[in-house]
DNA sequence: CGTAATTACTTGATATATCAAGTATATATG
DNA sequence: CATATATACTTGATATATCAAGTAATTACG
């Protein structure tokens, strides 16, 4: 039934493509931080360890190495990352929140949490969000079968 | 149900930023276009009427008009497009598909949906592709009515 | 042990997205 | 009809994403 595979796939775009960026707008406006940062600064403060390197970052929100590698630059002159060389293997920095990245992320964190439950739990039936999580595993499942390079772990 | 919330909302996000992104890079590859200038052609190739004005077309993409209007004039400057001055409203562009343009369309267009089915149709059941576009229309309705600016309509 | 691969990351160029102002035309209002 | 306001779009600056190449350290192998 190729209607129902175009409405639902346009359907999926649609939010893919909206409720993000509106999302990154608003953890701009309320705490003065871009959507990456806010997304980088959550992983750093979630972490078990006091550091990850930049690879492994890279790896868990799936994203190129070289974009982290900028990211993280542009982060650690903003003083909210620090970044030193691995002492066991020193092709490797590991990366650290530091107190003022920590301190925005303990603001930010929670305004956004509320705001995605505005945008998205709030609007969501629990039935929804479970068949969200199924989709979105079958997904991920696919792609990581067959396009290794884009279809990463997202999680530590 | 924090717990189930949050998992709800990590797997959208996974999905909304490997899915999107891997499939601009396949529409590079097999076709030569960007992810934004496949988008664009898609909406000018669906037009009931020869054009449409930046403004509609930008707001059925859910654009911002200096967005559309920077990627008009590099997708005019490449001939894939064709902008001219409305004689009614000289305030507004028509812009319409180049004859080059549709070619390009016409290759990319059942190469794109095959790489959509690849990784979205083909993955899902019916129920889930149903399911996701009642999510999508909650929403995407709830974005419309509280944060206007950000929710529009994708549809002309 | 020396050389080839591999791994981890950097760098710079180009493309694109976003924002804040600006211009020009059209419409509304006193 | 003159002026204010709204609309449609442009422009340029800045931020970020992506790509192709590069560097430097480690590991594998003959």
């Amino acid at each position: 039934m190729k209607e129902l595979d175009s409405k639902a796939w346009r359907a999926f775009h649609k939010i893919g493509t909206s409720l993000l960026p509106h999302l990154g707008r608003q953890v701009a406006s309320h705490s003065g931080i871009s959507g990456a940062e806010y997304v980088v600064l959550v992983a750093l403060s979630e972490l078990s360890v006091p550091f990850v390197n930049l690879n492994r970052l890279a790896t868990g929100l799936g994203w190129e190495i070289s974009r982290m590698s900028h990211q993280i630059s542009r982060m650690e002159e903003a003083g909210l990352v620090k970044k030193t060389r691995n002492l066991e293997d020193s092709r490797c920095f590991d990366v650290s929140i530091t107190a003022k990245g920590r301190r925005i992320a303990d603001t930010a964190i929670p305004l956004q949490s509320k705001e995605i439950n505005h945008c998205f739990s709030d609007v969501l039936t629990q039935a929804q969000m479970k068949s969200l999580i199924e989709i979105s595993e079958a997904i991920s499942k696919h792609m990581k079968e067959n396009h290794p390079l884009t279809g990463k772990k997202i999680n530590q």
